[in-house]
DNA sequence: CTCCATAGTTGTCATTATGACAAGAACCGG
DNA sequence: CCGGTTCTTGTCATAATGACAACTATGGAG
């Protein structure tokens, strides 16, 4: 049995009531090579042992969820939480660990590029994969590939709300590195030239309004085969006057639910 | 200390860690004359007794988070849970709960007027309140003043995204009603013309496409000061082609977080 | 160096959606 | 019957979108 530690006249005894493991994990999703990437860790411990799975672990109960997320991916990967951690979801079907009852509070964030990736030591081994491989053939552990769905479903909804598709550029970028994150999270196609007007601003007025990119001055260099050197633009300060691209509403949409 | 359950060869001795309570919390929102109203209970025990608050309780080990977030609705207020139950997001900071660990798991949830709330055993009351007096004067227990905030904005957000607004309305509705949903929930005006023009669909085909509602041949009656009848509509099958109504982006947005 | 493939950028045009607003239709109370 | 109220239909100018042509700037093959 617990202690019992307070015991208000007439109220519950938590005691009385079941207790849980409470763990964070974390999405942090990334675009390598215009294909989508989730970094993940291999499990030392069991239970999974040797299995990859989102890295996270145990909230401590002087931390808030946010702390432990932070704090356990730094952990766990040597990666340093992004700006925006956001949180996914709860998740606590019974039996999702074999061990006991857990629930797990998982968060979602995106990067650029991740310099080093560094196992920690709870890990085996850390390393971002490309998500397609992972939901396609690799079993991840407990319940993360479901997760892990989740956290792309979300990420892609958030393309539209927020300015999220910035999040995954460095400093300075061209168009088309934005417009592959859109056409990799929304599978679709957009027209070049209709892209780049929709996301520089529409006929809108030319001071400052929908400041979603700025022009730097400078250019990229060619791609491998040839072309024209990209213009480099750079993040905005805000996200002004609602979102710059509109996702298509084309294919069986299984929206709403 | 806690029973030590299992304690696989060199995996996490769970008992190392620390537990919590899970609780689920439930945000039920809802339309009475025109106006936002959320259902709280009166807590009849400590903490925070006479306190109003959430209606919510303990997740148990053998039920998932959204089974519990049912069975706490409706033992605690006599309301059968609205179709769609959705997450809201999970609360752990510490010393949210002053006795002990809690990491509390949000729903939210849309019903039509609510005919009867009968308050359970673990409650002293059980009401609807208009949203507006709840967030300025009252004040609720644990952090749900919070949580209701949160609430409200992700009904907002989603509104644009789905077609949540239908789940405020009975059977038939007319579309004034309706319009009042968007409204209220984003503190705007639509010109009443242009809210039918978008809501029963743009100029596209006539046949089927758009169906967010369909027309039934009723009236309904006219206001107390008189004015035309409404005519009735009642939803449609599908949320097929996208949000009928956009967010005007007017005012000081505080958009992207 | 020239030609061509590739990638990025600018421009045009028809179609559709949106906001503002006028006007008609159907009810109320007096 | 008449003004007040609410719902409904129609019109018009403007803004956004999709399709697509054309132009610019690179690398590489010959």
């Amino acid at each position: 049995m617990a202690p019992r530690k307070h015991s208000p006249p007439g109220g519950y005894r938590v005691s009385d009531y079941p207790t849980f493991a409470v763990t964070v994990d974390n999405v942090i999703l990334t675009m390598v090579e215009g294909r989508l990437h989730v970094l993940l860790v291999r499990r030392k411990e069991d239970p999974y042992s040797g299995c990859w799975a989102l890295p996270g672990g145990f909230k401590r109960p002087d931390e808030s969820l946010d702390q432990a997320a932070t704090r356990e991916l730094e952990e766990e990967t040597g990666v340093a939480a992004p700006a925006r951690l956001m949180q996914l979801g709860a998740y606590g079907d019974p039996g999702r660990d074999p061990r006991t009852n857990v629930v797990t509070v998982a968060y979602l964030a995106v990067t650029p590029a991740i310099s080093d990736v560094n196992a920690g030591s709870d890990a085996a081994d850390a390393r971002v994969w490309p998500v397609s491989e992972v939901l396609g053939s690799l079993e991840l552990a407990f319940d993360h590939s479901v997760i892990l769905a989740d956290a792309i479903e979300r990420a892609a909804a958030q393309l539209e709300q927020t300015d999220l598709a910035i999040a995954f550029m460095g400093p300075t970028f061209s168009l088309s590195e934005l417009q592959s994150v859109y056409e990799e999270l929304w599978s679709t196609d957009f027209d070049d030239a209709n892209f780049q007007r929709s996301i520089r601003g529409p006929s809108r007025d030319s001071n400052g309004a929908r400041a979603y990119i700025e022009s730097t001055g400078l250019h990229g260099v060619s791609r491998p085969k040839g072309g024209r050197p990209p213009e480099l633009y750079q993040a905005g300060p805000a996200w002004i006057d609602g979102p710059p691209v509109r996702r298509p509403r084309a294919s069986g949409s299984t929206e709403g639910r």
